[in-house]
DNA sequence: GCAAAAGTGTTTTCTTTACACCCATGC
DNA sequence: GCATGGGTGTAAAGAAAACACTTTTGC
């Protein structure tokens, strides 16, 4: 049984609007040069054309207002469906973004979280929502480079100080240009991204960015990708080999040894 | 120059409350026992008796309610300072907590955060919050105890189910018994006795829980004390070398050998 | 045959773990 | 002297990095 003080009214305080965007990355290939060639994979990050002002035209993550029937999770997981068509992904928190004046509508805080999600595994179905190349480049001048499907290309600058290692919140990111990310959501994928690169620690992240079973071939070039980075072969595959296993299937076709196709392995711990 | 849809009023829509909830640790020593013995360590969390309702009398995590004039992390740090007379400390976000029914006065969203503090930096100026031990034993059934300085002892029982390498939102953790604590405060604390004891991959959280200069063996006993298990001297030592360098001085009186003064040593990297 | 990728083995280095041993102090 | 903690060395095991080599395929 609850007791509530006397009088007590939540209207009599002055409230935020609650919002959240996200964040949602997926690998995509390049149609496969020769019979020979394996195709190459691309990061992509799903973008919303914005339909309305503030910001009208230009870029957005999926996201939108939170509603009292919901959780914040929840919210982040409707919007992103109802924005784009994306839907059953589970997501995580990235971090809560609440400088005063981020929205030029009012007093606005957002919770930004990010998550990946095969590519074809569920469709884009909303005509403003769209895949954009990324690729970021990081330092004390950070560099995030974005490619439409048609080609167009934005640079976005980041001025990053403060030490990853002691805590995230020592971070800090201002971004320098900018002519195509609407809000603060540039900074958002800053941070999404580095926080993508440091979630490889484990590889389950990149299990859900492939199908059911995949070659450790595929595997590596998702880490490749994402960590824009090369790896060995050799030292690559004794690494996740405790996190995979033989389907026994093998894909054969192309101009070279056959692969086999693995699959991940839950470990109970 | 923003240009806003027309007719837009931010209050045609419905908003949730936003609070923060803080969980801050320090490090307590108990009274030596001899000349020749080393003071004992506990890890102790700051609570405020509640003094109204709901859940008045119930312990909770320091915090309270947003306003427009500053950020999420500002509202944590002023709300922690009001609440404690805890301040000057930088703080780092633990989760989103947004269930329906959390909080029986409404729709309230609360934006939990931990962090450390020295023990006697700051001093606890209000009359309900005061330091509280802890003492957390990670399983499926995990048991949080607190114990007051005056010898209340309370036995908080958690189901902890999902698989914390995959993400942390994967991690469900319910409580089962709980007759002391408020709201979903229990929930949270635990959450960030898991973050605080992950946070150890580096050294600079324990960092915040000593002095300017410490000794390595007191080092050391933070981590035993938060990790909840001992630790081999000469490899602790090997791994946070990298980190420390000594100060020149040394720390004699007792009935050994005098231990060097180390400080930490800040990688620009 | 050959280019491309699949896959394995080996050596070197570094890190982690476990344990043994000596040192310095106050009573 | 002795208990207590301070401090170092070393060997074994394990993980990471670098490189070399073999296998298998479609054309």
């Amino acid at each position: 049984m609850v007791i509530l003080p006397e009088n007590y009214n939540i209207n009599d305080y002055d409230r935020p609007s609650v919002a959240t965007d996200i964040a949602v990355f997926t690998i995509r290939k390049n149609p496969s040069e020769s019979y020979r060639h394996l195709s190459k994979m691309r990061l992509s990050l799903l973008m919303v054309k914005r339909t309305e002002e503030p910001y009208k035209g230009m870029l957005s993550l999926p996201g939108g207002f939170t509603v009292r029937t919901e959780t914040i999770e929840q919210t982040a997981k409707r919007k992103l469906y109802e924005k784009t068509g994306v839907k059953n992904v589970p997501i995580s928190l990235l971090y809560n973004s609440s400088a005063m004046g981020r929205d030029p509508r009012g007093w606005i805080i957002s919770c930004a979280y990010w998550t990946v999600v095969e590519n074809g595994q569920t469709d884009i179905t909303e005509e403003n929502a769209s895949w954009y190349d990324v690729k970021f480049t990081y330092g004390e001048e950070s560099i995030l480079e974005l490619i439409s499907d048609d080609g167009k290309y934005h640079r976005i600058v980041f001025h990053v100080s403060g030490n990853t290692e002691l805590y995230n919140e020592a971070v800090k990111i201002e971004t320098l240009e900018n002519d195509c990310i609407a809000f603060d959501h540039a900074e958002i994928i800053a941070r999404a991204i580095i926080q993508l690169r440091n979630s490889l620690d484990y590889p389950y992240p990149a299990f859900r960015l492939l199908p059911e079973s995949f070659t450790l071939t595929e595997l590596q070039q998702v880490y490749e990708v994402i960590l824009d980075t090369p790896l060995l072969m050799a030292n690559f595959r004794r690494k996740i080999s405790p996190y995979v296993e033989e389907t026994g299937e093998i894909e054969a076709g192309a101009g070279h040894r056959p692969s086999k196709l693995f699959r991940p392995l839950i470990k109970e711990k």
